[in-house]
DNA sequence: GTCTATATAAAGATAGAC
DNA sequence: GTCTATCTTTATATAGAC
């Protein structure tokens, strides 16, 4: 029994951060569990004694994620005005996408977890609830379209060569520009 | 041989729309020769007699879509002013995200395509040219961002709930609306 | 907790008949 | 131009030793 119960590097947590990266790179369902092991440094076999499915890997990588963005939801449902809970979301989607790129980037567009969320289902509704949150219930479709184009952008924008030259405080700045203008907020 | 030399839907060309429905739907990686030959009405070998590869198929199928791309940017580069380049490139990658909304997402976000035209080279090639074109040879990182926004957004934001209720002008209006905030172009 | 070895299914691809 | 049959490789997954 260990002293200390906090979060060590266990093999597990080793093991997913191997994954979420050949997942970003490769797409999942063009890695392999071979290809995780190997890169992991241990065998195909090993990776079975901490799960049972690759599908049960994959739901472990991306566990943060889905948690993530519901959270960004309930804080800006702690604000009363529009115009903090537009900020509250555009900021703390534009906090996921940089500072967890890869696993947002396979999350939002990688074709695997589509199927393996059924159609994404739970997602959509996440969406659809934090749209009509900071949108209204009847919002112009403009501005929807305006929202669908910052959420689906903002993996791609976030790793575009165009943000090298920019400090971190910079990129958020830039990416909620854009948010704003989509949404005629500035 | 025929006295109609026009396209007809010969079995190549059936093959191709199959693939592209099963590619935009499952994802490249994921569907299997199989799938495509199912789905088409014929068996797996009979695709070896069209295609010696399945990398020949993913490129036919996006063949007419990396011809479009530079299309697009071939028209612009005819127009003399920034803001008629700025249209005709808006303009054009939204009839590509609306009519042929597969095989443009496909090849902007498949994971297996990424790897098989080598990173996108290529692609990377045609946007900086066309960037550049469209925003002259220094542009400020926010403008640069919103660009990178508009394309990486494009697909998703064309297959988006909020378009179905608009008629096809009106979805082309909302999109190079979305690109005008992005530019600043309104 | 990690290994070797193996089972089983499915992938891409080819040979050759019709 | 499409088929049946088959080859080879690789995938997920399991059994059981250490």
């Amino acid at each position: 029994m260990s002293a200390v119960p906090s979060r060590r590097r266990t093999g597990r947590d080793q093991l997913l951060a191997v994954a979420l990266r050949l997942f970003a790179r490769d797409g999942i369902q063009a890695t392999s569990l071979q290809d995780i092991a190997d890169e992991a440094g241990v065998t195909k076999a090993g990776l079975y004694y901490h799960y049972k499915t690759k599908d049960e890997i994959v739901l472990d990588v991306l566990r943060p994620l889905l948690d993530a963005l519901p959270a960004v939801t309930r804080r800006a449902e702690a604000h009363r005005t529009r115009t903090a809970r537009v900020d509250e979301v555009l900021g703390g989607l534009i906090e996921i996408a940089l500072y967890e790129h890869s696993g947002f980037a396979v999350l939002m567009q990688d074709p695997y977890l589509t199927r393996l969320l059924g159609q994404q289902e739970s997602m959509r509704q996440w969406w659809d609830g934090t749209s009509t949150l900071i949108l209204g219930p009847d919002p112009d479709p403009q501005t929807r379209i305006g929202l669908a184009m910052f959420i689906n952008g903002l993996a791609g924008a976030g790793r575009d060569p165009a943000m090298t030259p920019l400090d971190d405080r910079s990129r958020r700045q830039a990416l909620l520009e854009c948010g704003r203008r989509l949404l005629r907020c500035d």
